[in-house]
DNA sequence: TGAATTAGACCACATCTGTAGTCTTAAGGG
DNA sequence: CCCTTAAGACTACAGATGTGGTCTAATTCA
C-alpha cells in the first residue's frame, strides 16, 4: 500500500476525523493546500481504489473511513525509509537528524524517556 | 535535488567508490539488482542531468563522481521524511520504529550513546 | 582488415503523481 | 415543477520513475 505525499495529507485529515465527506475533507485541507475540490476527490478516489479508504453511502454523497490505522502506516513508512536510505539502521538516521538541526531539545528529552522504556 | 529510490542505489555505489565507469556500477549492483546495463546507464544519465553526479572522460567512457555528499543527502532526506510523515518530530519516528521491530538492541545502545553526546 | 563487442546518445513506454476539467444526475429552492 | 447547484464518474495531461530498446561510432580480437 503505497501512499503518495498528497494522498497522505488526505489520510491525515481522515485519521483525525473519520467519516467525513469529500467537501469536508476539502475544507479541512483548505488552509494549507489550495487544492480544488476535484483534486481532493481524485485523491479520495485513488485512496479508495488502493484500499486505504472505504466509503459509506450517505444519501447522495460518500463518507470516507480509513482502512489502515495511522500507527500501522507510519510504522511501515518509517521502516521502509530507514531500510531504503539508512540500510535499516535507526541510529544513523537520528544522528543525521541531529546534524541538520532536526532535533529539538524536547525531542532529545523524549527520546531519552523512550529509550528508558525500551530497555525494560 | 530529488533522487529516486533506484537512483539512490546508484548513488550508494558511487559514494562508496567514486570514479567508476558505467560498467563498474552495473557490476557492483549486479547482485542485488538484476538491471540491464542500459537501465544503469539511464539512471546515471539522469543523475548527471540533475547535477547529482559529474563525469570525467576516460578514453571512450565516462567516470562518474558524486557531486553531493552522502551525509548531506541523507540529512536532507531524513528531515524531509520526518517533516512529511511525522510533522517534524523525531521522537515519534523512533517510537514507531521500535514498535515495528525496526530497532535492534545495538540500535538502542547506539542511540543512547548518541543522546549522551547530544546533551553535551 | 573485417567482424564482433562495447560505449554513449537518443528513444520508448507503462505507471504513478499532482492537479485539474467535463459530463451526468439528483436534489433542493423558488 | 424547473433551474441551479453540487455529488460522483470519467477523462486529461505533463512530469517523474522504472525498465529497457535501437543506433552509431570506436575499439579490439581473430
Amino acid at each position: 500500500m503505497k501512499i503518495s505525499a498528497a494522498e497522505l495529507d488526505v489520510m491525515s485529515v481522515l485519521w483525525k476525523t473519520p467519516g467525513l465527506a469529500a467537501a469536508d475533507v476539502h475544507e479541512a485541507l483548505g488552509d494549507e493546500k489550495h487544492w480544488t475540490s476535484r483534486t481532493v476527490k481524485t485523491l479520495l478516489a485513488r485512496l479508495v481504489e488502493k484500499g486505504a479508504l472505504s466509503t459509506e453511502e450517505d444519501g447522495r454523497r460518500y463518507l470516507y473511513f480509513p482502512m489502515i490505522t495511522e500507527d500501522s502506516y507510519k510504522s511501515k513508512a518509517a521502516r521502509q525509509f530507514v531500510d531504503r536510505v539508512f540500510s535499516g539502521r535507526a541510529a544513523p538516521l537520528v544522528a543525521h537528524l541531529a546534524d541538520s538541526r532536526g532535533l529539538t531539545p524536547e525531542d532529545i528529552a523524549e527520546l531519552e524517556r523512550l529509550l528508558g522504556e525500551l530497555k525494560k
